[in-house]
DNA sequence: AAACAAATTTAGACTTGTCTAAATACCGTG
DNA sequence: CACGGTATTTAGACAAGTCTAAATTTGTTT
């Protein structure tokens, strides 16, 4: 059995592998988990040791089969109770992640199996995130970055890559959601910055790091 | 902040002192713990060094004040969780003591107050023992073991003293729940065994060992 | 009061993670 | 191809908990 220190390693590997599976820095693990690159090093060696990680020294590690089926698993439980507290519990999107990375590491596959039972098997988390079924499999549709269409096109938001509170809490205080629209006006090539419509109503300007950080889905 | 083995020592202390507040011996709480009297012996020095407990070597161990309030509050979030399982989850009440004992360690003032709301402020857990409310407070209802009863006295069952998935699916098996009434028709000196009648219908034998970990309150 | 057994504490080791400081390896530039 | 800077690893320590084996203390029984 995992320790929850293992849980988030492998967790984070997974996330920063990305779609096309490179090798992980390990800076970047050290980064992404707050702690120190010595430490990382020393992890990810026990982590090889136990056949979880690849790890070759200054090459980076991925995730073995067997970690990546870890990972997935632990994502599957981070976004059920994320659902379970937007959902039941009624917080708001920005405050569950903090909890959700405590309630990941609960063992019990029965649990699980009830929460998603008594949540209606979601497909999505509150952050539009896909939520892995048992076996680690999950759909990911078709999306976009707002900042990669182009004027005119219009977009509804599907999900957002980025979970910290001020930008969700920015995003809630212009009502923008899950499910709004977002219209392309125009766009300022000097910042990048990007001018919407959202819900088609409402005039905004985007800078680029917001844009980034919006995933939508194009509307024909 | 309490790691959560800090959190189990406190819990354990608690309720191995008894309503009379009695100082808890190392062997005790070994015990109650699965783990070895030198590492309590280790363990209550380091509560001791943070205010948590007081304790004077070979003379035993009790909670401070601090270590009280603690005590209480994860025993409040083991209540909340146990309740969440069996009333949201559906879960027997003979399941969730290992999953409660893992949830009870999760951080999140918020968290507890939106679950103890989402469940409508109950009073009582699954095992009919009593919620501390956020100050740590709980009502004590007058409660009698069911081996203290005499012969004709009629009873209801309000609690049970063992949490062991035994001792639960015994009593699921013969229909005996929380509010089943029990009438004491007679008693044993050999084995102390006791003859009930169980909902008015059935007659049953039960072991002293059985009897004792029903609490009932008496029906006049 | 002496002897014994049971309870408790101490000593010394080990595991999991983490950190700082120092040593290496890798890589792009001149 | 050597140089300097960045990334990474190694060395040595430390904190939290746990264990076994050995030393103490306490309490009970002659
Ligand atoms: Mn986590
Ligand atoms: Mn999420
Ligand atoms: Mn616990
Ligand atoms: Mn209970």
């Amino acid at each position: 059995m995992q320790t929850s220190t293992t849980e988030d390693y492998l967790k984070a590997i997974f996330k920063l592998s990305g779609p096309s599976k490179e090798g992980v820095s390990t800076n970047a693990i050290a980064e992404e988990l707050s702690t120190k690159a010595s430490s990382v090093s020393d992890m990810v060696k026990k982590l090889a040791d136990k056949g979880l990680v690849n790890y070759i020294k200054y090459q980076g590690t991925t995730l073995s089969k067997e970690g990546e089926q870890i990972a997935l698993h632990v994502i599957r439980k981070h976004r059920l109770w994320e659902v379970f507290l937007v959902e039941k519990l009624k917080f708001g999107w920005d405050e569950i992640h903090e909890i959700a990375e405590q309630l990941e590491h609960i063992k019990s596959a029965k649990l699980i199996d009830k929460l998603d039972e008594h949540l209606g098997y979601p497909k999505n988390d509150p952050h539009g995130d896909p939520i892995p079924n048992k076996k680690g499999e999950f759909h990911t549709l078709k999306k976009y970055k707002l900042n990669d269409l182009s004027i005119g096109e219009k977009s509804i938001l599907i999900g957002v890559s980025e979970d910290s509170k001020d930008f969700l809490r920015y995003l809630d205080s212009i009502d923008l959601k899950l499910g709004s629209s977002i219209e392309i006006l125009d766009f300022f090539q000097f910042d990048k910055s990007l001018k919407v419509l959202v819900n088609q109503k409402t005039e905004r300007t985007f800078s680029e790091l917001v844009a980034k950080n919006l995933n939508v889905s194009k509307e024909k």
